[in-house]
DNA sequence: GAGCACTGC
């Protein structure tokens, strides 16, 4: 404690004790540590015309998504079933479910493993007991393949067959058999049956993406298994992982093969050859160079459709303009010119926009799109026969940061990193669904075999608060002891349990609080938010923070059109506060309201409708949810304030009691630093606060790393509320060293 | 003094 305090420079500062969370400290030492993921770095040779290497065969489309090219679409659906891949092993899966509890299954895209695997089991009787669970990593999955299979299965949706996702229940107690869900929602649904009792049969699908509630639920599962022995496992992944799969679900520790717990079951796939082309040598910059590429196929390929894969919004949006000059005629608005429509695709599109590339183009018009990572996984583009992958993608990290601080500090961060094979497969299969395709890799064919494997598990690669607070609230208070399917690094663990410490939802023994602990893990909110939401009655303000909260959910309330960013950024004044950028979001949402919800009067101020309408539905739940826990405004606070800059200063002082542990202040030289790390943090030029007075003291959402450390989501407090609010987090001393 | 890939409760 001396040694840290003595590391703090000058001045009068507010200080994290520590004291409290040591023993938090020692717990999460004793942790065994994972190997950190190595990032592999990309080297470019000299700049120079590249050419690309004589054709191939090797590809090994592999993929899995949930949208099934159907090749049969003209037959009855019992044919059409018949002969999808999985029918030929339909019968040895079933004999291995009866043997095994746990069944990894390796298939590739088109087996129709997602949609024939539970109804197998239904029709084989595995249903009379319990239901057949289905977990995908996305929405848009649960809703498309259950919509299927009710359809094969000839019954109304949400009758036999349905789906639960957040906010839509589709499903009939007693009456619904198979159920499609999220992953996440498998995992609430714990929390209230840890044992899974109405489940006979669980199926995960998608495992090899390895998103943070799969990993969890492969977890859970382990320990379920051993306390069911009636239950029965099924995992679906790449080929990838299967063999760590089976390691991971096998019981049996003894060398005899028949007392097994776990068997692989390998189905294959559907998808046609894809002829893969490297450079010969390496480009000098990806964009051009896929630019190039794609007018190089336009103009001596046959027919078909092409994907770029890139890795952000600037770079799409260089390469569509790039493409547009070297194809070299004029073009319209649409992007169209002499035989060719290029189309950009990311995440920041609108809805519309999004819908274009999935539009005709019209006979004789080749579809050129280019695509973020969006295209590898969550959308497929039908049509698409050539793939010109750049070999790049961005990933969340969660490391140390490598801002001057005297003290080490874990923020989030997204980076430029090279894709693994498993992805590099994956970007391959898109060119492969409809019939035989090429794919152009911008690196050279030695590159490929130095690429990692797979992307490391998010669970390795994220801040994991909110996991330990779910993974608490399901009986999993020794984290030693838990079996991750890949253990996060100690330092990960000790930065989640500190910070759950530290906002009250678990004691220095590391059990959750009651009931607040319990009721933060019960919020779909991150914990920090829902402390906030948590107290929000005592300051006299549910309203306003269950409105905060939600915005903070959704993506991109304010949008700034790239043509367009002037007329944005002066309606986007209006709602602007000196308070910050929590309050501004307040304000466009109270704005909102106040014009009936008006879709015009959003595009007008540049305010993103869908997402407004997304975080009031967000608002609808957390206020249920704090009225089943009698969270009410005090009604003392209520009587005596009125006035709106006491009321935002109600608002700002409960968003203080959430987000304490993000302070900042400026700093004499001119630069904003954490309290709790002394780390450099800039304001985000995204901010309210980049234009407008710089407050002494603020509070922060979240960190973004780019090429420095910028601090976002913003809120001015005062520094008396910190020990105020938070005196077992903070106290304020002087020092005088240095 | 710039610029966030994608999910999910």
């Amino acid at each position: 404690m001396n040694c840290f305090i003595n590391k703090l420079k000058k001045a009068l500062l507010l200080q994290v004790n520590f004291i409290s969370s040591f023993y938090l400290w020692a717990v999460a030492t004793l942790l065994c540590s994972a190997p950190m993921s190595s990032r592999p770095q990309y080297k470019f040779l000299k700049p120079g015309e590249a050419s690309f290497s004589s054709d191939r065969s090797d590809a090994d489309p592999t993929s899995c998504s949930s949208f099934i090219y159907n090749p049969n679409n003209k037959l009855p659906l019992d044919r059409q079933r018949q002969r999808l891949p999985i029918y030929a092993v339909k019968k040895h899966m079933l004999f291995l479910l009866e043997r095994c509890q746990t069944l990894v299954i390796e298939g590739e895209t088109g087996s129709g493993k997602s949609t024939q695997i539970p109804q197998y089991l239904l029709e084989s009787g595995w249903c009379t007991e319990g239901m057949v669970g289905v977990t995908q990593p996305r929405r848009v999955a649960c809703t498309s393949l259950a919509s299927r299979v009710a359809e094969e299965q000839d019954c109304l949706l949400g009758t036999l067959v349905g789906y639960t996702i957040r906010f839509d229940d589709n499903t009939t107690p007693g009456q619904t058999k198979l159920k499609y869900m999220t992953e996440a929602l498998l995992v609430r649904e714990m929390m209230g049956d840890p044992l899974l009792r109405q489940y006979s049969v669980l199926m995960l699908d998608e495992v090899h993406e390895r998103t943070l509630y799969t990993d969890i639920l492969l977890g859970l599962l382990k320990k379920v298994l051993k306390r069911r022995k009636d239950l029965r496992v099924i995992i679906c992944s790449a080929t990838i992982d299967v063999h760590d799969m089976l390691h991971f679900f096998n019981f049996n520790k003894t060398a005899d093969k028949s007392k097994d717990t776990a068997a692989v079951l390998s189905v294959t796939g559907r998808t046609f050859p894809v002829d893969v082309h490297y450079l010969q040598e390496a480009c000098a910059d990806y964009v051009k160079e896929s630019a190039r590429t794609v007018t190089a196929v336009h103009k001596t390929q046959p027919p078909g459709d092409v994907l770029v894969f890139l890795t952000g919004v600037e770079e799409v949006t260089q390469c569509v303009e790039l493409i547009i000059q070297h194809l070299n005629t004029k073009n319209d608005n649409t992007g169209s010119m002499r035989g060719a429509s290029v189309l950009p695709m990311h995440g920041s599109l609108s809805t519309s926009e999004q819908l274009r590339v999935f539009q005709s183009v019209g006979a004789g018009t080749r579809k050129i799109v280019v695509a973020t990572n969006i295209a590898e996984t969550s959308i497929t583009i039908p049509g698409i026969v050539y793939v010109v992958d750049c070999g790049f993608m961005k990933l969340r990290v969660y490391s140390k940061s490598s801002a001057s601080s005297n003290k080490e500090a874990l923020t989030e961060g997204l980076s430029i990193v090279t894709t693994s094979k498993a992805s590099a497969t994956q970007r391959a299969g898109r060119a492969g669904r409809t019939r035989p395709g090429k794919v152009y890799r911008l690196y050279e064919e030695s590159e490929y075999a130095a690429l990692p494997d797979a992307t490391p598990p998010e669970m390795l690669r994220t801040n994991l608060s909110p996991a330990v607070l779910n993974l608490l609230a399901l009986g999993i208070d020794n984290m030693l002891r838990f079996e991750f399917p890949s253990p996060p690094p100690a330092s990960h663990l000790k930065a989640a349990l500190e910070e759950l410490f530290a906002i009250g939802a678990i004691t220095e023994g590391v059990a959750l609080t009651q009931p607040l602990g319990q009721r933060m893990a019960e919020m779909p909110v991150p914990p920090q938010l829902a402390k906030m939401l948590l107290v929000s009655g005592e300051y006299g303000c549910r309203e306003e923070i269950a409105t905060v909260a939600a915005m903070l959910q959704v993506q991109s309330v304010l949008v700034t059109p790239h043509a367009n960013a002037h007329n944005a950024r002066k309606m986007h004044a209006k709602f602007q506060v000196e308070e910050g950028d929590l309050l501004t979001l307040l304000n466009v949402y109270v704005a909102w309201e106040r014009e009936q919800r008006c879709k015009r009067w959003c595009g007008r101020h540049f305010v993103n409708h869908k997402s407004l309408n997304r975080a009031s539905e967000i608002k609808s739940r957390i206020l249920s949810l704090l009225d089943k826990w009698d969270v009410t405004n005090d009604q003392d606070i209520h009587q005596t304030t009125g006035g709106s800059s006491i009321s935002s200063m109600r608002v700002r002082r409960c968003i203080t009691a959430g987000l304490f542990c993000n302070a900042a202040y400026l700093h004499h030289s001119g630069q904003y630093r954490t309290v709790r790390s002394n780390t450099t943090l800039a304001i985000h030029p995204s901010s309210v606060l980049y234009t407008l007075q710089q407050p002494k003291w603020l509070v922060y959402n979240e960190v973004l790393h780019t090429n420095r450390a910028y601090m976002r989501d913003l809120t001015t407090i005062e520094e008396d509320w910190l020990t105020e609010i938070a005196p077992h987090f903070f106290q304020r001393r002087r020092v005088t060293d240095d």
